[in-house]
DNA sequence: GCATGATCATGC
DNA sequence: GCATGATCATGC
């Protein structure tokens, strides 16, 4: 068969060249009507191109899909927003298998091996459409950037680390930046995995980047930006170094209009053994006790000081990213949130996040709640703290992930708060004195900002908030 | 003084 | 218009 193909499996470039053709069309324009008989249900598009356009069974090899090119085929769904297309959802890459990936260095283990390269295949997702009459909208050729590898090196380093401590069942999407580890398959307890050191069995999870980051692709994509980066010495030295320390044409669619500036240029910039985290820490550590006029005054900002976003452009001064939004957090989905303690170093006001979609809640499962999305970010705490002039000053950042246990804690919290709006049940939600973690409390513009519930009433918008004393632990530990 | 309800201000 | 970061107001 392998002569008769329509490329050079070889050769990326060639394979890549046959994929273009696919842009601008469906799979019903290819292969004609009879497809919808043969091939209809849901996550198949995949597997259909690798069948039916590039001419191979679809397999679960270790191996890149394309083995002798080296290369990985990935089909992936874009949405449209109205600012124009973005990801829809997450690419998940390999299983991960808990039991052998800890015993591979980074540039032998299973994600380096089958994903160094990627034929990648965003399609146009549309909820009224059956998939063969997807339009595949961006084909290209991917391979990290030097920048980018270095942090997901240390993501997945990361990984392996809570795989070595026992910890496999307590990984969370949070603990990472760019690589992350989703869930996969099942929540059941049939589906969930042994892990090599602890009893316990572990969800199971795959290697994924996070939506956020896919935006930054498509964004290329659009500019005609199909560049891959040379693998030349330098790109070489960031894995090597890893190595060493291991042992162990889109048309008329309209693009992502948002800028972006990296706070790191260059893997130059990293001294031998910081990771991206350490160096914002230390940027950040410059300027602790300077009061919120001093960051203004320092930087020269314009900037207004009851703005909500103002601490975001005091963390852009802060490292260096002059007009942009930091390309580093962006991708890499961090939760930028501000706390401020009084003088004596107590913690007045609780953490809100969006509001409670009575509508929406009854329907979700925990994992894909609005609540579980939220908590298994990364996030990223600007703490200021009076001084006994009453001046709030820069005291200090901390990322931040909530602890497994915890948030064991908050589908508990979410189950009652879902139940409770099933029954119909408005005023007995967790509060703050009776739990330690979380509690529901109203918010919307007043009192009259009501939403509508499943019963077809109305009722006060309200939110997840978290606790103020368990915040103001978590920033100390 | 704290818990909880309520609302303001801003930006998308 | 609405979601959300931030903060105020009230009552126990």
């Amino acid at each position: 068969m392998s002569n008769n193909l329509p490329y050079n499996p070889n050769d990326p470039i060639s394979i890549r060249a046959y994929a273009k053709h696919l842009e601008n069309r469906t799979l019903r324009q290819l292969f004609g009507d009879d497809l919808q008989n043969n091939y209809s249900g849901k996550g198949k598009l995949g597997q259909l191109l690798e069948e039916l356009y590039f001419n191979y069974k679809p397999n679960s090899n270790a191996e890149p899909d394309f083995i002798q090119a080296g290369l990985e085929l990935k089909t992936t769904p874009l949405k449209r927003i109205s600012k124009g297309l973005v990801s829809k959802e997450r690419l998940v890459f390999n299983i991960i298998n808990y039991e052998e990936e800890y015993k591979l260095s980074f540039v032998n283990s299973s994600f380096w091996k089958k994903n160094k390269l990627l034929l990648l295949i965003f399609y146009l997702h549309e909820r009224e459409k059956l998939d063969i009459d997807y339009i595949f909208k961006i084909v290209r050729l991917w391979r990290f950037p030097i920048t980018d590898l270095k942090i997901i090196i240390d993501d997945w380093k990361t990984i392996v680390a809570k795989i070595k401590a026992g910890k496999a069942h307590e990984i969370s999407e949070g603990d990472t930046l760019y690589l992350g580890a989703c869930t996969k398959g099942s929540t059941a307890e049939k589906s969930k995995r042994k892990q090599p050191f602890s009893e316990k069995l572990a969800q199971q999870r795959a290697f994924s980047l996070k939506s956020k980051y896919l935006n930054f692709i498509v964004e290329r994509s659009f500019e005609g930006d199909f560049e891959l980066p040379d693998i030349n010495a330098a790109y070489n030295k960031v894995l090597e170094s890893q190595h060493d320390l291991l042992e162990g044409d889109c048309g008329d669619l309209p693009v992502l209009t948002d800028g972006h500036e990296p706070v790191i240029k260059n893997v130059s910039e990293y001294r031998e053994g910081q990771t991206f985290e350490d160096v914002i820490l230390e940027k950040f550590e410059k300027y602790y006790g300077y009061s919120e006029r001093e960051i203004v005054d320092s930087f020269n900002l314009d900037v207004n000081l009851k703005a909500k976003n103002k601490n975001y452009v005091f963390a852009r001064a802060i490292l260096g990213v002059s007009k942009q939004k930091i390309e580093e957090f962006e991708k890499a989905e961090i939760e930028l949130k501000t706390i401020k303690l009084e003088e004596r170093g107590t913690l007045k006001e609780s953490m809100s996040f969006a509001q409670i979609k009575f509508l929406e809640i009854i329907e979700e499962e925990w994992e894909d709640s609005y609540l579980y999305a939220t908590l298994t970010k990364r996030f990223f705490f600007v703490v200021f703290k009076k001084d006994k002039h009453q001046v709030s000053r820069l005291f200090k950042v901390k990322f931040w992930t909530i602890p497994y246990s915890d948030l064991v804690v908050a589908e508990e919290f979410w189950g009652d708060t879902k139940k409770k709006i099933q029954k119909g049940i408005y005023n007995q939600f967790w509060k703050l004195k009776d739990h330690n973690i979380f509690h529901v409390r109203p918010k919307g513009v007043n009192a009259k900002d009501l939403m509508r519930t499943p019963q077809g009433t109305m009722e006060k918008k309200k939110s997840y908030w978290l606790n103020s004393r368990y915040i103001l632990k978590q920033i100390h530990q």
